[in-house]
RNA sequence: UUACGGGUGUCGAA
């Protein structure tokens, strides 16, 4: 019985719903796992009227599990309203489903709802919770409520203080964003990323570098992310030398193969300066197809 | 054996 069911998740997971419903339909005996797998099936492959089928009027039986999965299914298929609708008739409802519809509120932009639901909800919140609808904020550059809510958090961490971090950077609050990092307890490789992003966005090549400089001080290896930004910042001050070296470095000295959208940074950088044949070059030597 | 999972990236893509 077990190995069917893992068989058929395998299968779901590789999005062959069919054979997973089939692989079901020829299982001599089954249990809640094995609904729960047939409706994950559904669930995780955008099958909404199939999953609701199963949920309403195949299953013999539910557990917490059951509503969980069905719940991602709304959500999978953005019905935020009637994932709420299905949240308040759950009869049990964990952290994993509250997480979820937070999740779903946080990708929609709908701020709003998720701080009442935060707000309504007296069970203990994970960071994790918190942090999502803070990013939902960010979002939508509600930088005063981001902020309310960082500052009422028990606990922050390095993710939680990033982001807080992140919605200023954006906004163009450049000095309360480099207060920020200044006080962060921690700082990680996406810290940095986004102060360089910042000031690649202000075009402040030089501040760019500096940073990627002091960054290197403190032992934080860049990646490809941190190599576009700085790429990026490079383009904006049309410092095709800078970049130049720095893409060079990023192989060289980092071992990094250059991501897909690094060099896409590196052949705007050199088209716009007016590097035609250079930016051309690049284009048919990159691993990559061109677009 | 089954369910959610938080922070950063150029240009494009109406």
């Amino acid at each position: 019985l077990i190995s069917w069911n893992i068989l058929m998740s395998a299968f779901a997971k590789h999005g062959l719903v069919d054979e997973a419903s089939e692989v079901f339909s020829q299982m001599p005996v089954c249990d809640q796992v094995s609904w729960n797998s047939l409706l994950s099936a559904f669930a995780q492959n955008g099958r909404l009227p199939e999953a609701k089928q199963a949920f309403h009027e195949k299953m013999p039986a539910w557990d917490s599990i059951s509503w969980t999965i069905m719940l991602y299914a709304y959500a999978a298929s953005g019905n935020v309203e009637e994932a709420k609708v299905l949240f308040d008739k759950m009869p049990l409802k964990s952290l994993i489903s509250t997480n979820l519809l937070l999740s779903v509120y946080a990708q929609a932009g709908y701020d709003e709802q998720a701080r009442k639901f935060l707000d309504e909800s007296a069970a203990e919140h994970s960071l994790a919770s918190l942090t999502m609808v803070l990013s939902a904020y960010a979002l939508n550059s509600q930088l005063r409520d981001a902020q309310d809510l960082f500052e009422r958090m028990p606990e922050k961490d390095t993710v939680a203080w990033t982001s807080i971090l992140s919605a200023h950077a954006t906004s163009g609050q450049m000095h309360r964003a480099k207060r920020l990092f200044d006080a962060m307890p921690e700082l990680d490789l996406v810290a940095w990323t986004v102060m360089l992003e910042m000031h690649a966005q202000n075009s402040d090549p030089e501040g760019v570098l500096d940073l990627s400089r002091q960054m290197l001080i403190h032992g934080i290896l860049p990646d490809n992310t941190a190599f576009t930004c700085m790429l990026f910042g490079c383009s904006h001050g049309g410092d095709v030398a800078a970049g130049r070296s720095s893409f060079h470095s990023m192989a060289i000295d980092f071992h990094l193969e250059g991501g897909r959208r690094d060099y896409g940074c590196m052949i705007d950088l050199l088209g716009r300066a007016g590097h035609l044949e250079d930016a051309i070059d690049l284009v048919e030597t990159m691993p990559y197809p061109a677009r």
